[in-house]
RNA sequence: GGUCCCAUCGUCUAACGGUUAGGACACCAGGUUUUCAUCCUGGCAAUAGGAGUUCGAUUCUCCUUGGGAUCACCA
């Protein structure tokens, strides 16, 4: 049975690199038709940020990224928080006490300190093992409990890094159970994942480093290897560092706010190193977790790029019927859209579709079909060909174009026989009058098509539009 | 610094040891009788360097260089 976990630390918020373990994570279970688990490990109190866990357990929904046990939901190997199973680690810790395999740490900080500015002195890495104390007190839970290392190489096999080895001389007797009473990461996953039975520990890269601990743990614990696998980092724009939330990684959710569809998001973070080995650049979610494989996984970082992310959501945006469509942009309409109806909503969303990067850019595009522009006068100075034009000649050509619209019937056809008969009578070129119209009636930067604007705005406002101006 | 890992267009990447090194994003040019976008066509652009193995290396080995991760009573 695959069972795979995400188990993040309630500190913050979720950025890409986050959700990209998860999702592959939660891509391999699937895949499977196993198990995926959430699981928080909140073990360091200081770090704890409130409101963090709610956070997380919101990001993972909002991209569809649903677990089958967790926090909030209750399975077979519950609880799903670490705090919560002070007990169980006990009884894991005891058993290494009793074989001999942990003791007492009876130094302080300062003495600590000590050792390791004589290690810093000599030019050596410091070792706690070379430290250890030869009859440690008995451990009282008011000392740091350590790991007893006997220090030998490992090689293990990582679904992406491949075959690993590791060098003897980086075993050392960490740390199993702080002296504030809470255990370590590094030993309450280890019994956690025996525990609720995980298959495959899906993690960062930054993890790759400790193994040689985490392999002599299951080794005196007797555990089982799970399977492996360690993500390259996702690096931030500039390629030089991992993606931290100090340089600026968002809150997936805030991309969520930014009107990036969850889908969008998905496709994009699961490409980020990895491909399916063909030529197909989008994904949904249900070819991923059919598709998905760790060892197609890349080795090295790739870096952030909002300028696919920006691409893979518009494709996305472009891919949805108008129903679907309407249902997501509800929260995104202009204001003055409020007391629009339902059809006339729908016709206006039709035309921004293909315009729409990301449901944000709603507004902008389509505002001037709720409520009266902003004249922007720019808009005409600024356009080399109506520049030239005098300001009678500006008015000439709009009572013309008012004229002939007047007589027109008002559907996208019609109106458009009428543009091409007044290009006629005026002798103008597309380039001049469609521009000049297209700009007086909605005075942004761009629109729709001209006749399909215009029907939509309705006749009464087109034509009080071009005699305004 | 020790240890471990990585290295193909600007970016994300494809290529059982044999390809004119492919695709996508971005960018540039053209087309779809106005603009912007969509869509279509085309263009620019890469195997970090050096040895070795081989009839033949992007691919295997070694060295160099460059980059990253990690060295906590954080995860």
């Amino acid at each position: 049975m695959i069972r795979t976990r995400f188990a993040p630390s309630p500190t913050g918020f979720l950025h890409v690199g986050g959700i990209r373990t998860a999702l592959f994570a939660y891509l391999v279970a699937k895949q499977a038709n196993g198990q995926f688990v959430l699981r928080f490990e909140d073990t360091d109190k200081k770090r704890e940020v409130p409101g963090s866990a709610e956070h997380l357990i919101a990001s993972l929904k909002s991209l569809g990224i649903d677990y089958d046990e967790g926090p909030d939901k209750p399975g077979e190997y519950g609880p799903y928080i670490q705090s919560e199973r002070i007990d169980t680690y006990k009884q894991w810790a005891q058993k290494l006490i009793d074989s001999g395999c942990a003791y007492a740490d009876p130094y302080t900080a300062e003495e600590i300190q000590a050792f390791r500015d004589k290690s810093q002195a000599a030019k050596r890495a410091f070792l706690f093992r070379e430290y250890r104390p030869e009859n440690p007190p008995e451990w009282d839970g008011s000392q740091p409990l350590r790991f007893k290392a006997e220090p030998k190489s490992y090689s293990y096999h990582d679904e992406i890094f491949g075959d690993v080895t590791t060098n003897a001389e980086v075993v050392d007797d960490f740390i199993l159970y702080k002296s504030d009473g809470y255990p370590t990461y590094n030993f309450a996953h280890i019994v956690d994942d025996a525990e609720m039975h995980i298959s495959h520990v899906i993690r960062g890269q930054e993890f790759i480093s400790s193994m040689p601990n985490y392999l002599a743990l299951y080794e005196a614990l007797g555990l089982e290897l799970p399977v492996f696998a360690h993500m390259p980092h996702i690096l931030n724009e500039q390629g030089n560092k991992k993606l931290g939330k100090r340089d600026g990684a968002k809150d997936v959710l805030d991309y969520i706010r930014d009107g990036y569809l969850p889908e969008a998001l998905v496709s994009f973070i699961a490409t980020m190193g990895w491909n399916d080995g063909t030529e197909q650049e989008v994904f949904t979610k249900q070819e991923l977790i059919d598709k998905f494989s760790l060892s197609r996984v890349q080795k090295s970082g790739a870096r952030f790029d909002e300028k696919r992310l920006l691409w893979v959501n518009g494709h996305f945006i472009r891919e949805l019927s108008l129903e679907e469509l309407y249902g997501r942009v509800e929260f995104f309409w202009p204001e003055a859209a409020k007391k629009a109806d339902e059809a006339y909503k729908k016709q206006v969303l039709a035309l921004a579709q293909d315009r729409l990067k990301t449901l944000k850019d709603l507004p902008g595009l389509t505002s001037y079909f709720f409520e009266e522009p902003t004249r922007n006068e720019e808009l005409i100075s600024g356009n080399k060909q109506l520049a030239k034009l005098s300001t009678d000649e500006i008015h000439g050509l709009l009572e013309a174009a008012h004229d002939a619209l007047s007589q027109s019937e008002w559907t996208p056809e019609a109106i458009q026989d009428a543009l091409n008969k007044l290009l006629e009578t005026t002798g103008q070129k597309p380039g001049i009058l469609f521009s000049l119209i297209r700009i007086v009636t909605t005075w942004a930067a761009f629109s729709p098509q001209l006749n399909d604007t215009l029907a939509l705005l309705g006749k009464d406002k087109t034509l009080s539009r071009l005699q305004s101006f």
